[in-house]
DNA sequence: CTCTCTATTTTGGTCGGACCAAACATGATC
DNA sequence: GATCATGTTTGGTCCGACCAAAATAGAGAG
């Protein structure tokens, strides 16, 4: 539970002010952030506050503030939110436990994901589906791209439910496990069989079985782990 | 030297560096970080980019600093992280859209932990749901005592997966959807039906049978949503 | 000796000014 | 019109200072 501090920073009010020009569009999205010095003026308060008020504005994904480099406006939202996890999450992600966790999490949607598309997926999400299939088939030879069709396949389950938010939570999971994923040595056998677990995936929506689907999804994801899971053997806590 | 990135702020190294000791137990959780003096003179720099640093430690939810307290260390774990979003999440939830969409994700893993529940539960588990549905029942007629039980008794379903972060994501639901739940009226019908729903939950678990579970835990989530869904006529954008 | 209240020190919050280097805008040059 | 030298903004960092609140030490009362 967050407990309420009753003292204020000065800093305070300037981030909620340029939170709420942020979200009436008073100040637009990809548009650089005024000055500091001008901000100091208008607001009457040191750089010092400003810089700060700036600083928890970019930690909350309001602007982007690369150094040297005026903050841009960004318009919030669920990949800024993603952004934000990406700091503190590869704390959760040093032992391996964590990572199962966090994995496990993924094998949990996406299973019930996959479930729902075999119930509701339209003709032209079958579409997607077949195309996103088709891409990755033809890259099986090239395990560069067949990683990439790879997710651009789970993706479309994830665009399926027609929820943004999972969408930018798929992009969360394929951002934090990369580093993992990227370890585990990249063999044209293993595209084939991964490619024809997605294919069960696609034939039990099609045949809209959603256990099957389920099924399929779930054993593949579980199978991608114990390839993963080996790579954990050298650094133990 | 590496090649290391053209531009960073001399705040990264200290805030890897403490980001460190504290994942090293250097710095034990509960424990003041130390003075920003004493800091600057450590890393040679000056308070400008301690505070920074400590500011970023803060964003990450390494530290917990409330305005004039010494900075206390706090262990990196998924709560951590369910604060850090806490900061940036009201500003989804705006719009009626917003909140929708964040609460069809809880429905989705929810559904999913209710199937996932009806195969794997153990003893204990169903101990432990039929005691939190017995805590529900007679709670029903105190509104806030019913709205705390209810809680518990989903967080049992979290509970059983056995997974800490999907504790956290229980708990990140709980807080961010409760200022909407709260603008709904509590009657005591709706508690007795609510329980209702609750024991039908129970009852599909203890029958093993994931899809009445499943069914159950998301006609009760929707219809929920029915009830606050009504308190959004008002601020549309 | 413990507890309470007060005086002192510590420490975070804010300010102002200053300097540097990189980004930016300007304009001359080819 | 593209390129390059130029001067101007602007963010990053440092220094020193002051204030008020918090932490600590000390004095006094029970």
């Amino acid at each position: 539970m967050t407990g309420q501090n009753a003292a204020h920073r000065a800093s305070d009010q300037v981030v909620a002010e340029i939170e709420k020009r942020i979200r009436t569009r008073a100040l637009v999205e990809g548009q650089p952030l005024p000055p500091e010095r001008d901000l100091m003026e208008e607001f009457g308060i040191s750089r010092t506050v400003v810089r700060e008020a700036v600083r928890i504005l970019s930690s909350r994904g309001l602007v982007e503030a690369r150094p040297r480099f005026r903050p841009v406006v960004r318009k919030p939202g669920y990949d800024g939110a993603v952004d934000v996890l990406s700091g503190i999450v590869p704390n959760l992600l040093t032992t391996k436990d964590g990572v199962k966790n966090l994995f496990d999490t993924r094998v949990l949607i996406e299973g019930a994901l996959a479930r729902q598309a075999a119930l509701t997926a339209g003709k032209d999400d079958i579409a997607d589906l077949k195309a996103a299939l088709a891409a990755n088939e033809a890259a099986m030879e090239d395990s560069d791209e067949f990683y990439a069709t790879d997710k651009a396949f789970h993706n479309v389950l994830y665009k399926i439910s027609g929820n943004p938010a999972l969408l930018a939570v798929h992009r969360a999971y394929t951002t934090w496990l990369e580093p993992h994923w990227s370890r585990m040595p990249r063999l044209k056998e293993r595209n084939a069989r991964n490619y024809q677990a997605h294919k069960d995936i696609f034939d039990a929506i099609l045949m809209r079985d959603p256990d099957a689907a389920e099924k399929a999804l779930v054993e593949h994801l579980e199978n991608a782990w114990t390839q993963v899971s080996s790579t954990f053997d050298s650094s133990k806590t």
